[in-house]
DNA sequence: TGGTATCGATACTCAAGGTACCGAAATCAG
DNA sequence: CTGATTTCGGTACCTTGAGTATCGATACCA
């Protein structure tokens, strides 16, 4: 082996960028609405050149999504039996998508990825299937299952989120964690 | 009275147009994805000027809101009870979904208006009040009821196209029935 | 025949995503 | 200390698409 993976490469260090950029997209998304947080503005808030942020993501699409990704983290999969952890999964996914920037970001993210396959490829791959596979595990269902699962408490959520341009109220997540609760709550009771 | 409104203005009458536009607005969609069905090829596919197409609605948004009014006509409302109501009236939003362009202009156009407060009126004034002004009178439900239902069938559809590219499939759409026909059976059953 | 409003066509403005290029700065090898 | 290498900020640029403005031509009515 000619020389294993040096542990840095030559020229100039890139500066650790991310985190600035990251909070700089969210709460631009926040001021301004999806549509005006342009790349510009982000990197401007950031304190960056918009260069620096193409040399890190090939697109917005992908920034935001990685945005998204640093905002959720892991996910908890808390509860001591099958329909606490449908419960608080929905409850988790409600609250981050209640933070400033976090929701309007991931509704419009998702809005672009509508007409754009490119985005929808890293919108699926980056962001969905590490959560899908978690709950796949987590739950012992199987992949069609878990993505009905997320289709409804993501669909619903965002649907909320972009009829009214805010999100949805506590007495509306619990109706919804009720209503996933009752319909996945099967392989316990006896019916079907 | 000076003249009671006259029958027809002066002035070269206006050719009725929206039908053909409507078509071609579809057919567009359909072929080139939501944000490559520009004004300009939608106008061009319809044999019209684009001024024409912005002479009769205001945006591209409001042009999507009436193709879509169009494309959904009335809501049929059938069903001797109530539960079979939500059921057929969650099949139909399914099969209207799944027609071709339709799903795609619907997603497109609730995500331009994720950024846009003035298509977020329009949406929700023009497409969405209609429906649900009609379900609240046939479910004698009160509103924030009937909002939910609307955020949980049209979510979760618009959720699955938006992430697979593809309508809903069949044995997923009567998942998605049967979860809201047990959710939202209360009034016939004792409890609660 | 004249008045009026719409027609198609074209050219335009503006915003935003993304690319290209520049000299300046940071780091390492020698 | 010097040269090679790479990222940095900054700026100019390209392209696409929404929306506006304008113009001669056309269709209708009185």
């Amino acid at each position: 082996m000619a020389s294993h993976t040096s542990p840095r490469p030559p020229g100039r260090p890139r500066t650790g960028v991310h985190e600035v950029v990251f909070a700089a997209t969210l709460s631009t998304v926040e001021k301004l609405g999806y549509a005006r947080a342009t790349v510009d503005r982000i990197a401007a808030a950031a304190g960056v050149a918009k260069s620096t942020v193409y040399r890190r993501w090939p697109s917005k699409g992908a920034l935001i999504v990685d945005c998204l990704l640093d905002a959720f983290g892991p996910a908890p999969l808390e509860g001591a039996d099958r329909a606490e952890l449908l419960a608080s999964t929905t409850r988790w996914i409600a609250a981050k998508i209640a933070e400033p920037g976090v929701g309007d970001a991931f509704a419009g993210v998702f809005s672009d990825a509508v007409s754009d396959p490119d985005l929808r490829e890293i919108l699926s791959t980056r962001l969905q299937d590490p959560y899908r596979l978690a709950l796949q595990d987590a739950l012992g269902e199987p992949e069609e299952r878990v993505l009905f699962f997320i289709d409804v408490v993501v669909g619903v959520l965002l649907h909320r989120m972009g009829m009214t341009g805010a999100p949805m109220a506590d007495a509306d997540v619990s109706a919804l964690v009720e209503m996933v609760s009752a319909h996945f709550a099967d392989g316990l009771d006896p019916a079907r």
